[in-house]
DNA sequence: TTAAACTTTCAGTAATTATTGAAAGTTTAA
DNA sequence: TTAAACTTTCAATAATTACTGAAAGTTTAA
């Protein structure tokens, strides 16, 4: 496998992968380029590497940068603007954390909250859902408060933590 | 909030975290039915609460059970086939945990031992590649390696392990 | 066996989500 | 200011994914 052969492969699998985690093909694409690039990269540079029209990168960019792992770079003298990915592994999964704990599980863990809350009726329908919504509380509460964790600690704690588990 | 708009509420937000995490609504809506539900419901049941239609149920059942979360049960006497979910959450976690690992990561990794495998030309841009493929495999494998961990080992490890790392 | 009771499959259709491309908007050099 | 160089927005459209419903398939009781 050369240059090109492991470049494409590790694009679409980036890609293929984010959309099975809801993540949209363009979106997961320009990270994975962005990602193996030495070089920031234009928009230009983006379009024609991945075949895409300038709107879709356009908007597919401000979302990786409103997810904190996407940084704009002017190059001095020039009026176009560059793109870089975070680089570092560490930060990227802490960033990806945090943004999918504040995104998606927080509100979740506030519904189960309430759900699980409520009185009691004496039926054995009511109880069943108080007592397995509560369940579900609990896991996604201590997973979250792990991952608030992770992106809270220094940063090669993720290491360090699951070499202790592994051991 | 009574039992109808706490269930309602479960259902319908259990549906919305499965869209966003590439799980689709129907069989993320017929386990949270089947995770409240004290009792095993039928096919009818599921269609005429979930406002689905019939061949839809019985195809996000069949994933639901490939999945390893849901059961087909009998009741004596009778010819209707009847489904109750995993109630045990460690369970849950675990069996989600466990075919995420094989259909998803598994083969990512598989890819990014790959990628990051080549040989180097002495490029700049290989030099990056190998290297930031080579982190995204070490991060994955690790994660994935905690997960494996997680489902071999006794039910109640999730949150003990999770309580360690907390405090 | 037969046929009733039930489940699965799948072609067609609907709903959702992603993408395009051109117009509108913004920035900057002169 | 102006206009060139660039980016963003968004209505239209394409692509993907989910859903329906009826036909085909399966199981079981008699």
């Amino acid at each position: 496998m050369n240059y090109t052969e492991a470049k494409d492969k590790f694009i679409s699998t980036w890609g293929a992968l984010g959309t099975l985690w809801g993540i949209n093909k363009a979106m997961a694409q320009i990270h994975a380029l962005l990602w193996i690039s030495p070089e920031p990269l234009s928009m230009e540079d983006i379009m024609e590497e991945l075949h895409i029209s300038r709107g879709n990168t356009s908007m597919n960019l401000r979302q990786l940068m409103d997810w904190g792992i996407v940084f704009k770079e002017s190059k001095p003298g020039e009026r176009k603007e560059y793109f870089v990915s975070e680089k570092d592994v560490q930060e990227l999964a802490r960033q990806v954390a945090k943004e999918r704990s504040r995104r998606e599980i927080k509100p979740v863990i506030k519904v189960l909250r309430e759900v699980s809350g409520i009185e009691g009726d004496g039926t054995k329908k009511t109880e069943e859902l108080i007592k397995q919504t509560k369940a579900l509380y609990e896991l996604a509460d201590n997973a979250d408060t792990m991952m608030n964790k992770i992106v809270n600690q220094e940063s090669n704690w993720i290491t360090k933590t699951l070499m202790k588990l592994i051991k």
